[in-house]
DNA sequence: CTTACTGCTGTACTCAAGTACGGAGTCAAA
DNA sequence: TTTGACTCCGTACTTGAGTACAGCAGTAAG
């Protein structure tokens, strides 16, 4: 720490997170990130948390979470109401395991089907693919 | 062919399948689902092979593939055109691989923070959660 | 000071993936 | 044969996650 952080405007904040300028908007008024008042004159600046924070919604995005659920994992690393922050994270885990196992077959599937295409091109019948995913149940 | 197999209606199929009608309607507009020509009279008539159709959809959405990303999947089963389909399966699966990283970190945080809130109920402090989460580059 | 960028605010638009619904027609059970 | 449930078709609405834009304000360089 030590450094008082950078200390950037919105736009090099989208620019470091990836995202575009109209999504951190966006993302504040969800509540996802905090907007700094404006200190002496107008302009609001931010700091490397918020890249952090923007960063973090991006991955847990990506693992399937809405922005709705994100705003409770969020709220977990408070600290705060402990007792219902676990039972929130256990859910979120049984749901993390369960998309684990879909991706892990889903996995073997396509790499099969990948060096079938590739090893046996002359001839080879259809995909395992469909008859593969078609014997999970639908679970939730 | 044998068995002209089940042949329920759209209600049935939907049913099976565990979504709603429109849904499925919605599949045939989109193409996931071929809607079958009315026989004699008027109503259509599915079979098995929808009901298969209709949960492959949904797993590989699951997955995080989007309907028309499902539709090129689907293209994949028919066998023609191996070597697009192989590189389209090749691309599918290193996102694949990637969620699955994911996931895993996830599942470790996950499952840390909630013995750590079951064990050490007073005092602890914020979780891991999100230092853990921010360690990943964005990758795509 | 003027000019060119941003930033700020608010509203509106987009796109995907459904859902809902109105007004037909069809069909089977009572 | 009438009734009630279901199907069909089309169009419209909804929700989530942004994106775009118009109009004004602040700021930095020439
Ligand atoms: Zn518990
Ligand atoms: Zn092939
Ligand atoms: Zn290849
Ligand atoms: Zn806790």
């Amino acid at each position: 720490m030590t450094k008082p952080s950078a200390s950037m405007t919105i736009g090099v904040l989208a620019k470091m997170a990836g995202v575009n300028v109209e999504t951190i908007r966006f993302y504040q008024r969800k509540g996802l990130l905090t907007e700094p008042d404006k200190p002496y004159g107008s302009i609001r600046r931010y700091e490397d948390a918020d890249v952090a924070r923007v960063q973090f919604v991006k991955s847990a995005q990506r693992l399937g979470f809405s922005l709705d659920e994100i705003v409770d994992l969020l709220r977990l690393d408070q600290g705060a109401d402990c007792e219902q922050a676990s039972h929130l994270a256990e859910y979120k885990l049984s749901m993390v395991r369960e998309k684990l196992a879909d991706l892990t077959r889903m996995e073997v599937v396509l790499s099969t089907l990948v060096s079938a295409c590739h090893t046996a091109q002359a001839g080879h019948v259809s995909c395992p693919l469909i008859a593969s995913l078609n014997k999970q149940s639908p679970g939730e």
